[in-house]
DNA sequence: CCTGACCTTCACGTGAACGTCAAGGTTGTG
DNA sequence: CACAACCTTGACGTTCACGTGAAGGTCAGG
């Protein structure tokens, strides 16, 4: 046991492991201040608990999926940050008005987020409809080929045979 | 005019300003061998046409949309040129056999790119979801706020599906 | 033919994102 | 308590993707 309440709390190795990160670009985002280690050990071992494991999770979603920069993540996360600190305002605040005003504020930060991401996947969900209609094509003249020459693809292949210069 | 044909040969500047990039960068990607300008002038001057621009837009597009390494560009472009010179040699082969071949080459190519592209954009859609459904709950509550504490979800998000974690 | 704006090829500099020792301290198991 | 296995903080090295001169050649207008 390592806590007085019953987490278990991991050692930078253990967090490497389970997040497929190494021990050095976990310190290195920690110095980047991307993340903050739960507790530190008598002897100074840095201690990491469950919602750090999402957090680096979370980050090397954004590094590799897409494709942020480590300065843009953590733009992303300190958002994410004020969010929080606004929900507790949120809270313990009466005031309808606040209220609103905060909603709206957290509402504006993942509108940028949600447009920043949006703007990624829908280039890449053109560049994929590209390649998936050079596919179809080659698909077509497979088709011809295994079938004998027929004159018009006999599967649901591209509008146009020729029209893409094949 | 600059060619015996008629295209417009534009110099390194003003490929810059049209795609904006820089000369270095566009120079940068010669010697990575993602493209070759389509001429010299006879001093040597590099000269590009409607393709080199198209070929620089699309590279960008990978670079910023996509995030992809350069690296992984000139794997994705050289793949390009692969089934580029295959389709070649299929219009001059008659050979039933080769033709095949062929194709079947060129449908390699494509489904590695768009396996590539296809596990990028679902991690992606599963970060905007994530995000999404956190801006869903935020609707919540500001349709509490505004139609006093109704318990259901009353409102239709409309067409921007904004709205963060609560 | 002169000049200023643009171009060429080196070649070194830079910031981001880590990798890789080095020198020493901590943990926990026998 | 001995000791291997893990950790700490530096600090320097590396790759990628360019930026930034330097030294000189080219192009178009006057």
């Amino acid at each position: 046991m390592n806590d007085t309440s019953g987490r278990r709390l991991l050692r930078i190795n253990e967090v490497a492991a389970e997040t497929g990160l190494t021990t050095r670009t976990i310190r290195y985002y920690e110095e980047m201040g991307l993340l903050e280690p739960a507790a530190r050990s008598e002897g100074d071992y840095r201690l990491y608990d469950e919602s750090d494991l999402e957090r680096l999770q979370f980050i090397r979603g954004l590094r590799d999926d897409a494709g942020f920069s480590l300065a843009q993540i953590r733009q992303l996360l300190e958002d994410e940050a004020v969010r929080e600190r606004n929900r507790e305002r949120f809270r313990t605040t009466g005031d309808p008005d606040e209220r609103r005003a905060l909603i709206l504020d957290a509402r504006e930060r993942v509108d940028r987020q949600i447009e920043l991401l949006e703007a990624k996947a829908a280039r890449l969900a053109a560049m994929i409809e590209e390649a998936r209609a050079r596919g179809r094509h080659l698909d077509g003249h497979l088709a011809e080929l295994d079938g004998g020459p027929a004159p018009h693809p006999g599967r649901l292949a591209g509008a146009t045979p020729a029209g893409t210069g094949e």
